[in-house]
DNA sequence: TATTGTTATACTCTATAACTATA
DNA sequence: TATAGTTATAGAGTATAACAATA
């Protein structure tokens, strides 16, 4: 008979409420950064996709561009599509492998991303202001291992 | 003279790191959270309908709910819908207002929310479980000051 | 008149399956 | 035969604008 022990399991408080947190902050940042991106007329997929190319060193083929930005090829196919319309990523044929395609961003499309960096810097730089700095290693930390963790 | 200080901005390293960082867990939340849905058919604004539901106190009118789960009326009504026509949801009118609408989670839908937070748990217990109590602490604070302060 | 919610519209994202071109 | 990428298809989410019912 004890049905409301003194020490239940002591991860079962910080499990609810960091399952809270952590769906708040994936549903938030997905919506805020929507709302950001709409000023210059993108959509989340879509910087999604460039900032990976960006990140994954430019000139990749779209196997490559698909697993940075965790698509499939078909997705990445529409998604890439639009980008090369309005000019911010052009494709190319490999000659090397005539069925790859390479994907650079455009002169255009780095500007665009760094305008877009500058305006979010400056509401992340007020978080930071507010944090010691070894709270700041300890975020970047923590955050690092709770990826790796639960998304492998 | 003086183009490469030997000290810089102090907060730029770190903002740079938690600039890549944030997006990573941002996007990978999103991507691996509709995976993990997929095999409930749900998708993530479903599901996150719901969990506003539940966390708002159910019973809740379709501006309450939109405004909690960040959407818009308009694009409420299809998620809605959708939840309803799958006997998750109802929709009641409300005697007191006949213009507003009270949505509820039905017996179904409570098992549903259940048996995927049941499923989400295993793997964040993971992550948990490498931390130590301290270190559990900090990090929902410090994810918490950063949705604050981000995100308003 | 103002508010609540739905409908109409147009576009994007998404996964699956079938397909083309190249290796 | 296998691989890289596109196309076809169907469904879901999204915002805007117009609309109906109720207050």
């Amino acid at each position: 008979m004890n049905d409301t022990p003194a020490s239940p399991d002591p991860l079962q408080a910080d499990l609810e409420a960091i399952e809270r947190t952590m769906l708040q902050l994936g549903w938030a940042t997905h919506r805020q950064l929507a709302q950001e991106l709409s000023e210059f007329n993108l959509t989340v997929p879509q910087y999604t996709a460039m900032k990976a190319l960006q990140n994954a060193g430019d000139n990749r083929t779209m196997s490559e561009l698909a697993d940075a930005a965790r698509q499939i090829s078909a997705t990445m196919t529409g998604i890439v599509d639009r980008l090369v319309e309005r000019g911010l990523l052009t494709r190319q044929r490999d000659p090397a492998d005539r069925r790859a395609v390479r994907i650079t961003l455009t002169e255009d499309g780095r500007q665009l991303l760094a305008a877009i960096q500058h305006k979010k810097r400056i509401r992340l730089r007020q978080f930071l202001e507010q944090l010691t700095p070894a709270e700041r290693k300890d975020f970047v930390r923590l955050v690092e291992k709770y990826l790796t963790v639960v998304y492998g």
